[in-house]
DNA sequence: GGAAGAAAAATTGTCAACAATCTTTTTTAT
DNA sequence: ATAAAAAAGATTGTTGACAATTTTTCTTCC
């Protein structure tokens, strides 16, 4: 096969500077809806047809078929069989839930993190704790503003040295950005750096349940914002 | 089509007594490997090959594809395009690394149970602690031990009325017992009940901090099993 | 005889057609 | 006119064929 298809255009994201990772047009198709969804042009119910997509993508079915079953078993698209996918939604219960396991998680994460950082992960993530004061509360930055939140929390589990502990962080983080590019009023992201600051300092002191207090203090703050913006647009 | 081929003979495990709950020939596929791999009978490297597996089904080739995708989501399976799957391996760190995150998850759901359980569901689960006191030790019933244990664990993790919470502790319980299925030595089950009955009983009295405590403990012994197993199998 | 390279075989990835199911529209009966 | 039933349309699920890639086997050369 040429390779022409719309979808090789944007160089698969290869993992490594490896010789040639060639990827399938399944694991593209994959990439490039995760993106809309993470972006926030893909929202919650947003029904997601197999041909309209093998159209768009100058695909066949099939590929499109295996990347909406990609999402799904990542949990960001709810797919039932003979009904057509959609991006996935939270009732403000599941809300909740979704952030009682994060802060399990990165509460945890955060702690562990004080324990096995290195200097340079430590200046890594300084930079972006401290990056993030430009843009606050800016409306039109809120996707940069969500990127750099979430780097910050990235670069923690990374530092855990734990792959599938990052990975399950990497899932609940693509989760609840769902909400939160519905939910989250930009303003709401002021105090945010405070609290990474805090977070990034009980880790760079190697005070393991200062940086968990803290992680969970600051993920507790932010779900709160997130439901007040669900009651309000919930009517 | 008429319904003819092998997979449908054992029924699909409908969800609740709904109706008709139809699904799909990838999820019987799904279904079908993972209780191999759960059963020990598809063990880490074992290579899962497409056209073989379509063959012992009776069904097309996609299908067992998708149902491999699934597994490979779920991270049962490794799969790198243009090579044929196997199932997982892990190892010595990557099982220490499960361990944790494991013990952030179920330590997590202990401590939330002992808050929100339900009087029938302490019922139930004394009757599964004790339920394994018959078969410890016993090598010929490893896997019903193995199948009681978990069955446990579960029970906890609903218990938390979190299903997010519940899905990724299922998760890690099915890749741990891929582990296990290796290298667990049914005599290292014998204490396990002890264990359950100090995280059933803390649970059972609300006493969250002891729960956490108690499953902590319960799982690094697990985890120090496993590794002794390893490290003799490991040479 | 053993290692590097080329041909052959096996396997995975993609495609397009068909079958099964769901959804919408139209028809029919009350 | 409204609600149930039937037909038409759209969409998903499955299949088998073909293309692309890897793996194995065989040949060649040192």
């Amino acid at each position: 096969m040429t390779r022409t298809s719309p979808l090789s255009g944007p160089v698969p994201p290869s993992d490594a500077g490896l010789p040639l990772a060639r990827t399938s047009l399944a694991d593209l198709v994959y990439e490039r809806l995760l993106e809309g969804i993470l972006a926030g042009r893909l929202t919650s119910g947003i029904e997601l047809n197999v041909s309209d997509l093998a159209r768009e993508f100058g695909v066949s079915p099939s590929p499109v078929r295996e990347g909406l079953l990609k999402l799904a078993a990542h949990g960001l698209v709810h797919s039932a069989t003979h009904r057509r996918a959609t991006v996935i939604s939270f009732s403000r219960q599941e809300v909740i839930d979704l952030f009682q396991v994060r802060e399990l998680l990165e509460a945890g994460a955060a702690a562990l993190a004080a324990v096995k950082i290195q200097p340079p992960q430590v200046e890594r993530l300084r930079q972006v704790a401290e990056g993030c004061g430009a843009l606050y509360g800016r409306a039109e930055q809120k996707k940069d503003m969500l990127d750099l939140d979430n780097q910050f929390h990235l670069l923690i589990a990374d530092a855990t040295g734990n792959a599938s502990l990052k990975a399950d962080i990497v899932r609940y983080s693509q989760r609840v950005r769902i909400v939160q590019c519905l939910h989250l009023a930009p303003t709401n992201m002021r105090n945010a750096e405070d609290e990474h600051l805090q977070i990034l300092n009980s880790i760079a002191a190697g005070d393991s349940a200062g940086a968990r207090q803290a992680m969970s203090h600051h993920l507790h703050i932010a779900l709160e914002y997130v439901l007040q913006g669900l009651d309000r647009s919930g009517r």
